[in-house]
DNA sequence: ATAGGTTCCGTACCATGGTACGGGATCAAG
DNA sequence: CTTGATCCCGTACCATGGTACGGAACCTAT
């Protein structure tokens, strides 16, 4: 496929496939003749990388786990455990946050009367 | 507090504290002779600013939710449902990507052999 | 009173992840 | 053979959330 119809078939625009490229995430093709084509396995790639995006790597850190060899578990292993841990990090404190402000919403709606209690806990002003 | 301790107190650095001035988060105080002087009321401002950011909520949102009037407590509450429902999106998201690596690490670990299946899920090659 | 640390302020720059623009080449249909 | 639609490529720009820089003014301890 050229370049418009690989870009669609991934959910992406064409300049995010040119900004990929550039940054070495996906190939860019030979051009024998007529427009750069693009395979499955390319877009299988980009599909991988819009994942991997949603677990929270980087760019940069895709960059690395494909530059590493393929043989290279350890690497990979421990590229793995650090994302993992700074999802159960990230999955918490959101936990906590989500708490607070349902918490923060049902103090609101309960409140007859008085300050709204999530404005408040924005603009809280100098008590003494 | 001048603003050198005002930002130290806040665990963020000065230029920060102008930058979020600048966006009209946190007041300037009016200046009367030697420098501003910052309130434990402007901490506080200062700290709820972090956490809303941990929540997800962006500056633009929290100016908004600033100038609220603290009496308009549907627009707040509002406000809040977005940023709960779009919490609990976040957080399944996280969960699934969570998953979908734990079990890659497991087969990394577990394989004797054969391709990394974690880099494998990156770098997956065209398959025809 | 002078050196060193702060503050003030404006303006410029940074990283991340894209998006937009413009000009030229090329291709496909009518 | 002309009129769109694509493609190609480089370069510029965008939003978000800051960070850095530089000169002037000021404050404080010696």
């Amino acid at each position: 496929m050229k370049i418009g119809e690989f870009a669609r078939a991934g959910g992406v625009n064409v300049e995010t496939i040119r900004y990929y490229q550039r940054r070495g995430l996906v190939a860019q093709p030979e051009r024998h003749e007529g427009p750069r084509r693009y395979t499955r396995g390319d877009l299988a790639r980009l599909q991988s990388i819009r994942s991997a995006q949603t677990a929270g790597f980087t760019l940069e850190e895709m960059a690395t786990l494909l530059s590493l060899d393929s043989g290279d578990r350890a690497a990979a292993q421990d590229l793995a455990r650090v994302r993992i841990a700074a999802l159960d990090e990230k999955i918490a404190t959101l936990q906590t946050m989500r708490g607070a402000l349902v918490r923060l919403a049902e103090d609101c709606a309960a409140g007859k009367s008085g300050p709204c209690p999530i404005i408040d806990a924005f603009s809280f002003e100098l008590q003494r």
